[in-house]
Order: structure tokens, then C-alpha cells, then sequence
DNA sequence: ACTATTTCTTGATGTAGTTCATTGGAAGGA
DNA sequence: TCCTTCCAATGAACTACATCAAGAAATAGT
């Protein structure tokens, strides 16, 4: 029964590396094998400052964010995750050094975990896995420096605009505080640019 | 004559890969089949916007930039390249999509030129460089986010005082004009908070 | 169903950074 | 060598966004 429930939801995970790159039956055994399960409920921390970021999390469903707090103990958002996306403080866990960031759950979440060590044995026996995620991080490269052109060339404004095309799922299921620290914004800066829009 | 400079030039990139993971004699044979060296005079484009970047390069000296020109002619720099940086435009070179950014020549600049098929050759023929590949990616990822964050939460002076902890090398060798494309400010602004620092 | 907490809005005022214009100095090309 | 072009500095006016404060609306916990 646990086990079933565990294949079921396992399935998502292995269609999305399926599509990247086709995987032999054994591949997707592995995968199995290496990657667990994990429910997260809105507000429970995946990571904490300090700590070292251990597992790489796939998220099934539900929503994750990852943030770092400042000296004024504002919130800033590096990323969101949800269906389909990674979240790891890939910094710590390569580097083997406590976190500077913080990854909580915005909604009751279920993820894909996957352990340092069972990592590097997943690359080990299937040398396909670094080519996988080498074409992840690359991926993952792409976004980031758009979104990095866009903050050092953009107002808040076009920011926002981008942010409604990029992530329109999201955009009804996030608090707009969320999104106003994502954007590097105060809320009610947020709050009086989606005014100005509605009137014209 | 001609071969033993290149085969000069080719080593601090060998050099370079045999510290992330050592390499056998035959694949430093062939990284020195596929990576070309070439010469780039200051000024000179690397990469023109609306082209495809279809090399990606490895600095052995001199300096690169690579930038984006926005609708209102202002430029944003993305990189610095200096010694043993790399820059490609990764969105170009792996989707085949016209590239949005240019890259050109700061300085006289030498580089170490891997095509597109090339690389893919190089995967092929030796999986290893999959994960060189890879933790290349990962750790110009972090660099990346901890730019990103430094962004979105940090004043335009201490992104200042950042960039000389990190960059110091560039310091005296690029014009200031450039390094405030780079910190997302105008150069007015970086001359004002220079002289502000000079007082204090 | 009620209360506590979080979220959104709006106003008044403050500030980091921009824009435009001008000047002087340094560097580079024939 | 002159001449052009690029580069840095500084003043004055302007704008995008922040801060603080306070009330209204929505959500969540019991």
C-alpha cells in the first residue's frame, strides 16, 4: 500500500526526466530507489538559515520559496517552486557550507527528495544523470540571468508585467506580499503600481 | 612554429580542467583538438546581438564583456570575462535562438574557442566532461545567484563595496563607465558615491 | 461564529539614484 | 603634433521607490 502510494507519486518525476532525456528501465528503478517522498505543510521549513542544505527537492505539488532575510529583516524571494521545479541552496549543498538561505513551504507541498550522497551515487552508476542535470543547471543558468538583466535594466513595472507573463499559474495563488519580495519591492509599492494599471 | 604556440596557449585551459577533475593524457589530447585558440582585438565584437553564439570561450587573457543594450540605448553588463573565466551565451548556444546579448573585447583578448559540435563531440566521446561541464555550470549558478540576491537587496554603494572585494583585479583595469553598467547604476552616480567613500 | 492575524490599500513625506548640461583632463589615431 | 574621441567630475532639477502610519478587508484558528 505505502509503496504503491510512493510508485504513484514518483511518476511525475520520471516523466520530466524521461522528457529531457529517455531513460532504460533500470534508470527509472534507480530513480525510484534514490528519491523519496516528502510532505511539507504550509509554513514548515524545507531549510533554515545555518543549516547545511542536504537534499535537492522536486516538487510533486504544492508551492515552495526560497529566500534570504537582510540585516533590516526584509524578506527577499530567489525563486519560487512549484509543479515540475527544483529548489536546492545548491551553494551549501556542493560546497558543503551552511546556508545563507531559507526554503519554507507557501502551500501544504509534496516533494521529491534526493540526499548528497545518494546523488553522487546516482551520477556514479548512471553517468547519464550528469548529463541530466547538466542540462538542468543550464536551464536553470538561462532563467537567472534574464531575470538578472531584467532587475538591472527594468523598472518595477516591467518587472511586474514580466513576472504576470512568466508565472501567470502562480500569480492568483500567491499573497502579493510574496510576489512584491520577489520583485525586490515593498508591497505597497506593489500595491499602488496594480492600481495605476486597473485605471488605464 | 605555429603548433607550439597554440599547444602554449592551450595550457592554463587544461590546467584549468585537470584541477576539477584530473584528466587522462587522451583527453587532454583531444581538448587540444577541439578548442581553437583566437585573438580578439579591444573593441572587437565576439558576439553580436541577433546572431547565434555558436562558440563558447575560455579567456587565457585579456577581457571580456558581455552585455545587452536595452530599448533606450543603455548598456547592462551580464559578465566580465577576464583569465579563466568562460563566457558564452548559454540561451543561444544551446537553443539555437538568435542571441539577445553581445559579447566584445574590453582589451586585447586571447580566447579558447570550443564550437557547438565540437562540445557535443567532446560529451560524446567522453562522458567526463559531462560533469566538468556540469559542476562549471553549478558553480557559475552560484556566482550568479549571489549576485541576484546582493541586487535585489543591497544599496548601489554596497554592491560597490562588493564588487571591489570580488573583482579587484578589474579595478584599475577597466574605465568606470563600465563597471557602473556592470553595478546597474549611471556613471554619474558611481563617480558621486567614489567621491563620498574618498571623504569618509 | 468569533477573534486574531495576516493582507491590502491609501496618504504624507523622505531618499537613493537619474537626467541633463557643462567643464576639464586623458588617451588614441593619422 | 594636433585633433578627435572618450572619460571623470560636479551642480540642479527630477522621479521611482521607500518609509511610516492607519484603517479596511480577507483568512485562518479554535
Amino acid at each position: 500500500m505505502r509503496e504503491e502510494l510512493e510508485q504513484k507519486s514518483l511518476e511525475p518525476l520520471i516523466v520530466y526526466f524521461d522528457k529531457l532525456i529517455p531513460l532504460t528501465k533500470e534508470e527509472k528503478q534507480l530513480v525510484s530507489e534514490l528519491f523519496k517522498p516528502r510532505l511539507y505543510r504550509k509554513r514548515q521549513y524545507v531549510l533554515q538559515e545555518g543549516d547545511l542544505c542536504n537534499q535537492m527537492n522536486f516538487v510533486v505539488r504544492g508551492c515552495l520559496r526560497m529566500y534570504k532575510i537582510d540585516e533590516k529583516g526584509n524578506t527577499h524571494i530567489v525563486q519560487f517552486a512549484s509543479e515540475n521545479w527544483w529548489t536546492v541552496d545548491i551553494g551549501s549543498f556542493h560546497g558543503k557550507k551552511p546556508s545563507e538561505l531559507n526554503i519554507d513551504a507557501l502551500e501544504d507541498t509534496m516533494v521529491l527528495q534526493i540526499s548528497y550522497d545518494n546523488l553522487i551515487t546516482l551520477y556514479t552508476k548512471t553517468p547519464k544523470f550528469d548529463r541530466i542535470f547538466r542540462v538542468l543547471m543550464e536551464n536553470s543558468y538561462v532563467g537567472l540571468q534574464k531575470r538578472m538583466l531584467q532587475n538591472i535594466s527594468s523598472t518595477a513595472e516591467d518587472r511586474y508585467q514580466l513576472f504576470i507573463d512568466t508565472y501567470s499559474h502562480l500569480l492568483n495563488r500567491l499573497p502579493q506580499t510574496q510576489i512584491a519580495a520577489f520583485l525586490g519591492i515593498t508591497p505597497e509599492f506593489l500595491s499602488r503600481l496594480r492600481n495605476k494599471r486597473v485605471k488605464s
